[in-house]
DNA sequence: TATTATGATTCCCG
DNA sequence: CGGGAATCATAATA
């Protein structure tokens, strides 16, 4: 794992930094820079005068000087001194014997590093954002829908609800943001390649370059961009790891249920006295009734088993309450005073009345503990057989 | 500010 | 893996 600057607040948003200029690949066009800028014309008419070796070499130095750092004059001086090396007698038999040193030292530098494989950790961050949905296709609307989401969630379940959209709109602005830069980065490294491909066709004229240079050159450079976008996608990462922790944090920052979520689960709960262990649809009936996840489901009920079965008598007049409201409601039928509870309809209530109406009575309870056993235990139920025992089980959950 | 209520987490068991 | 039990951490309340 390594890691680079966060980025967190003004992350990749200056993306057209990008650090071209200590770029590997320049080396290869202008590495040559020469402390020495001798004035390299005049020299020649001794080429041919002296077929001294020594002089010859001496004045091939100059032509490749010339050759070498035509890329850092100035355009017009450029031009003009690529003309006159153009028109140089020499220049077609310097051209074959620079062709021809290509090919001997092409030999050697050919297995220098050719294939990249596949950066693993590149793979590793692309399918995480991938995960984390910042990468891949658009999905619906993102921020927009999230928004929305949150505007118009008047009366669920404002909180939670809140603060995932809360979570999704900060999600998709990281996407959008990545996008961008993945995008101005693909773009800057296109433009950067067609410059320096057309630099070399342009050279190709004055000194033998193979397409198989080119290609490699341009290999390098897509290698230094992809490098600059793994780092983008590292810190798009962080960005993500760090909201998702915020939101973690949210979520550990516990909030109440609502008063609503709350009351369908103790109206579950006590008229299930008998047995309160909803089933995975029942939970998921409940969750969707209170705006919760069914694991919230399950910490309610398992909290609230533990805790009604420790102090029971702290919970009798909720017990009471909770029966007596719930069998109103199974005596109206429809009528429910207030008990919003879209969905499941009525659901609960009647049909386990059975073992609700054991807890009403007692209001001084002390021993309601129904049906659970003396260790107090649920599971175990009462007398073995039971014929009246309240058969808890599902009669409600029509659904 | 101390206490209680409560949702979540952790450990452990079968 | 679901549940019990203990515990944590924080919201709500006295």
């Amino acid at each position: 794992m390594l890691q680079q600057q966060p980025l967190t607040g003004n992350g990749p948003s200056n993306g057209r930094g990008l650090g071209v200029s200590g770029h590997p690949g320049m080396h290869a066009l202008n590495s040559v820079h020469q402390p020495s800028q001798h004035r390299s014309d005049g020299g020649e008419s001794g080429l041919e005068g002296t077929e001294n070796g020594h002089e010859t070499r001496r004045d091939i130095g100059d032509i490749l000087q010339q050759i070498m750092t035509i890329t850092d004059q100035s355009l017009d001086e450029a031009q003009a001194k690529k003309h006159a090396l153009n028109c140089h007698r020499m220049k077609p038999a310097l051209f074959s014997v620079l062709c021809e040193i290509k090919e001997k030292t092409g030999l050697s530098m050919r297995n220098t590093q050719e294939e990249e494989p596949q950066d693993p950790q590149l793979v590793r961050l692309d399918n995480m954002l991938l995960a984390e949905g910042v990468a891949g296709p658009e999905k619906g609307g993102g921020a927009a829908a999230a928004v929305s989401a949150a505007t118009s969630s008047g009366g669920m379940s404002p909180d939670s609800s809140l603060e995932h959209s809360d979570y999704k709109s900060k999600l998709s602005q990281i996407r959008s943001i990545y996008h961008t830069e993945l995008e101005k980065y693909e773009q800057a490294c296109t433009e950067f390649t067609t410059h320096v491909m057309n630099l070399l066709r342009e050279q190709s004229r004055t000194r033998p370059v193979t397409p198989r240079e080119i290609e490699r050159m341009v290999a390098i450079i897509h290698r230094k961009f992809s490098s600059i976008q793994t780092q983008l996608k590292q810190s798009t990462c962080e960005a993500v790891m760090i909201l998702r922790s915020r939101f973690l944090d949210a979520r550990r920052k516990r909030r109440n249920f609502s008063k609503q979520a709350t009351e369908v689960l103790n109206e579950y709960f006590y008229s299930h006295l008998s047995n309160p262990y909803p089933s995975e649809e029942a939970k998921e009936e409940l969750a969707k009734q209170c705006g919760i996840t069914i694991s919230q489901v399950s910490n309610w009920f398992g909290n609230k088993r533990i805790r009604y079965k420790k102090n029971i008598g702290k919970f009798q007049e909720e017990a009471n309450l909770y029966a007596m409201k719930t069998a109103l409601g199974a005596r109206q039928g429809e009528d429910s005073p207030h008990t919003p509870n879209s969905t499941g309809s009525g659901s609960f209530s009647l049909s386990g009345s059975a073992d609700m109406f054991l807890g009403v009575p007692s209001v001084n309870g002390e021993q309601s503990a129904y049906q659970m056993q003396a260790n107090g235990n649920w599971q175990g139920r009462n007398s073995p057989h039971s014929g009246t025992s309240p058969r808890t089980d599902h009669s409600d959950n029509s659904d």
